[in-house]
DNA sequence: AATAAAAGTGAGTAATCACTCACTTTTATT
DNA sequence: AATAAAAGTGAGTGATTACTCACTTTTATT
């Protein structure tokens, strides 16, 4: 199976697609995380995708409706691992250090990151100007993350690992340093070298110790 | 003197415009800042800032050059601070501790993104589709600010204040924190209420010390 | 095999796009 | 005050835009 089929079936699965309906999607992918939805023209995608302009509208009623069909399951997809994994794991079979909560948090995001990049992409410049797409991540993503967040942080703080900051500042920094390092890695320096295991250790070391000499 | 005025004064200053091209300017910032640059029609532009489409080109020869004279004298004015006061300061004057060092940083960045808050936005949204841009912000922003930060970071370390931690990695968690908190504040939640201060104390602490318990 | 429903087509459409140009008005130079 | 240059105008341009629709082809249902 292809790169774009396994992108394709991870954000939807259950959904029946037909193959011209897969084509569009795949081709506005690549149109929209390329040169952005607004500078990208349906004739544009229908080319790239080898099937009639019509056909497009025959499966989204507006071009819109095509941006929101791919990037809203994404937002579903992403904030999954948050409820299952991340709540269960801590606080039924807890880590017992934070730094292994940490550890295992990174590497599931690099992960998700890793596969679906160009529709994370999308997500990213289409959030502020798209309402819709707003108001989904604030409500799903960024508000339940952050709840979790400040759960698991009590947690740990209970448990006298972590020093008693205030937990919304915590999870800022903590929200900040991860996403920090997943966008510098995936974004804005994907063509360097980089040793992720090395540099996630760092990651972890630095939020659990900062930069200061004991 | 009004925000906007004040706003065009920093970023043009010497710069000779007409009143009517600094309300073109005016009128670009706004429309690009709200609604995207490829979803602003020089049309929009020409009714809002209340002269005829013409004007617009009388000015730039083409919409993208709008564009770039906007954005590329921020990226001037950014890099700035950069050149002249840490690197002097620190250098010359250094700051005795990195507290005091990261401190000034903050509040200077701070400084500046409330200032000019709509046309970084700009500039954020466009970086990655066009290449003029992009090449500008990588070489003279990016690039520079990265220098610099090591050669700080390197001498605190060789005073003993840091640990041993390789300078890149050193300065990219930094970077990442110092922008996280910052992207947060005015980016993402500006609607919240936020004790600047007391927030910025926090992630110098956080830098300096981390979240674990000594 | 007959029928209906769904998928696909591509020429066509009105609206909008960035940009031009012949012309007028304002400003600077002598 | 005369002249030139610069600034401003707005109707007009061809190209492109998202989207429609009458029609054909494919697939599913009986």
């Amino acid at each position: 199976m292809s790169e774009e089929e396994i992108l394709l079936q991870q954000l939807f699965e259950e959904e029946k697609l037909t193959e011209k309906q897969k084509k569009i999607i795949v081709a506005a992918i690549e149109s929209f995380s390329e040169k952005g939805y607004a500078a990208t023209s349906t004739n544009e995608i229908a080319k790239k995708a080898g099937v009639a302009e019509g056909t497009i509208f025959r499966h989204y009623k507006t071009k819109k409706e095509l941006l929101v069909s791919i990037v809203a399951p994404l937002m579903t997809k992403l904030i999954g691992p948050v409820i299952v994994n991340d709540f269960h794991k801590v606080l039924d079979r807890p880590y017992e250090h934070a730094e292994d909560f940490l550890r295992a948090a990174i590497e599931k995001r690099r992960e998700i990151i890793k596969k679906m990049l160009p529709v994370i992409k999308i997500m990213i410049q289409e959030i502020p100007f798209q309402p819709e797409l707003r108001e989904q991540f604030l409500e799903q993503i960024a508000r339940k993350t952050f709840d979790r967040i400040l759960i698991v942080i009590k947690s740990y703080q209970d448990k006298g690992q972590l020093i008693e900051m205030p937990t919304l500042s915590a999870a800022r920094l903590v929200i900040s340093t991860i996403f920090g390092y997943l966008i510098s890695r995936y974004i804005f320096f994907p063509e360097s070298e980089w040793d992720d295991e090395l540099e996630t250790e760092r990651t972890i070391q630095f939020i659990m110790h900062g930069l200061g000499k004991k």
